[in-house]
RNA sequence: GGCGACGUAGCCAAGUGGUAAGGCAGAGCUCUGCAAAAGCUCCAUUCGGCGGUUCAAAUCCGCCCGUCGCCUCCA
């Protein structure tokens, strides 16, 4: 399997340290206001990602933070807290009732749950422990209050984004603190102003983690410290990642994640999502007009790496796709809820869906390329819809092989296909009631009866419709 | 200004040295009482432009043009 590592700049070989066991972690939402559609992107890749590893055999630990002690904006504020004033409610209602909608908006688009969703605010003593070790080994110092990371200190620092200290130090916008010993030193730790309602004590007083060191901290708490995977945005590799890695690397002495798996981001319309721009989609909008397969199938049908850029026409254009992609597998799942002729999956079939299959997975390998997945899904369709076509009696045995494949690929992996065709418990009364219904259709045609055939078929195709 | 990504058909999008996947849209045919669905066929001699390397380039190199992202919180 081949991955492409943005550390290096190239694919090379998946090895994880440990055969068959993955371990991977990825950069989490900040929970002060809903998710948007750039967020759905991220997290649907990474969930393809995870579902595809485990699909493949390996036993995956997949941990992704939630960012509830909140950053600082350039005007000062910190996030949360400014998002508790503006609905005047403590800080940690905001921070639960924004991660309830992260998982309920998570949900809907059928991503599964991460194993660990650590908080930032429950890990605050790992956090301070890691900076005591940054300050022992001479990587991080105290200043008023507060702890800077001393970017001097590490050699790398840079690496994984490509720059140099020097020549960011012409570049550097922010204001220069004169607590600080180089522009760049980034924050471990800082002093709590006293109108700052998140707090916690610490050995250099009363104070609120630095945004980077949860990640390092939280990441070798449950992963170690060194693991397989590290996923994010691409808009978090600097300064970010960047800090994580130098923190990490200078707390342990050793390497931190091996592979780095970044995401392209999200535009609208072409531009950058913005609140200031007014463009900010969320996935619960997006929810109203266009269901979650089709979203998925949107996030999907681009690399996760490429950029993609979301609009109604393009969302209006997956959900076509969407729904030739998964019409014969439903209409599959749909034969096999009524009575059929016993027997073995037909030779031909059996053929078709071990190359598709091998089709799948090789498109897979090559460092998730689900575009071309979905390709191999599009090109078994053909058989699919051949045979379901053909007026031929069909066996059990080949239903259930072709579904079987569906389930797997399209459903399991991808979470493009549903992975049956009703939640109703009475699925199957309700498949003989409409199979009824064709019946009559197919006995008013016979008799010429065609204001009754056309009645009844508008009305089954509203049912199967509202079904799929 | 610095760093990085990208530019493939009307649109979306795979493809990183061997002769252009797939989807949407469009055209024709088959099937049909009419439709829908589905099937078959067609739809880029060509990959932003110009040079170069090679038996061979969308793929490698150089230059130019254009778009986007990051450098400040961001998935």
């Amino acid at each position: 399997m081949l991955i492409y590592n943005t550390l290096i700049r190239t694919k090379e070989e998946f090895k994880p340290i440990t055969e068959g066991r993955i371990h991977i972690y990825v950069c989490g939402p900040t929970v002060y206001d809903y998710s948007h559609i750039g967020h759905a992107k991220t997290y649907v890749a990474f969930d393809t990602i995870v579902r595809y590893l485990r699909w493949r055999g390996n036993s995956v630990r997949y941990v992704q933070n939630v960012t509830d002690v909140g950053h600082l904006l350039d005007t000062g504020e910190d996030r949360i807290l400014k998002g508790a004033s503006r609905e005047r409610v403590e800080p940690m209602e905001i921070v639960e009732k924004y991660a309830r909608a992260y998982f309920e908006d998570m949900d809907a688009l059928g991503v599964q749950r991460p194993d660990i969703s650590p908080r930032a605010s429950a890990h605050v003593p790992e956090q301070i422990e890691m900076i005591q070790t940054l300050i022992k080994n001479e990587n991080a110092y105290e200043s008023n209050g507060s702890v800077y990371f001393d970017v001097t200190s590490h050699k790398d620092y840079g690496k994984l984004s490509g720059r140099k200290i020097e020549d960011l130090e012409e570049g550097t916008r922010e204001d220069v603190r004169e607590e600080k010993r180089h522009p760049l030193d980034f924050a471990l730790w800082k002093k709590a102003a006293p109108e700052h309602i998140l707090r916690w004590n610490s050995p250099w007083g009363v104070g609120f983690p630095g945004w980077h060191i949860e990640c390092s901290a939280m990441s070798s708490k449950y992963l170690g410290e060194t693991f397989d995977i590290h996923g994010g945005g691409i808009d978090n590799i600097f300064p970010h990642n960047e800090c994580e890695i130098a923190q990490s690397e200078a707390a342990h002495g050793k390497p931190f994640a091996n592979y780095w798996l970044l995401t392209g981001s999200l535009t609208i319309d072409g531009v950058k999502m913005s609140k200031s721009l007014g463009n900010f989609v969320t996935i619960k909008d997006v929810l109203k007009k266009f269901r979650p397969h089709a979203i998925r199938f949107f996030v999907l049908s681009g690399h996760y790496r490429s950029p993609i850029d979301f609009s109604d026409e393009a969302l209006e254009a997956a959900s076509k796709g969407w729904e030739r992609l998964a019409a014969p597998a439903l209409a599959v799942k749909q034969k096999l809820n009524s009575p059929l002729n016993a027997g073995e999956a037909d030779s031909g079939i059996v053929k078709a869906i071990h190359d598709a299959r091998t089709n799948f997975i090789s498109a897979m390998d090559d460092d998730f390329n689900t575009a071309t997945a979905l390709a191999t899904l599009f090109d078994f369709n053909k058989v699919t819809n051949t045979l379901l076509n053909s007026g031929e009696a069909i066996t059990r045995g080949t239903l259930e092989a072709i579904d079987a494949f569906y389930n797997e690929t399209g459903a399991g992996v991808l979470g493009v296909i549903p992975n049956q065709i009703s939640s109703s418990v009475n699925a199957e009364r309700e498949a003989g009631l409409i199979q009824l219904l064709i019946e009559q259709r197919a006995a008013a045609r016979v008799r010429k009866d065609f204001a009754a055939s056309d009645s009844i078929r508008n009305h089954v195709e509203g049912l199967v419709m509202r079904e799929a």
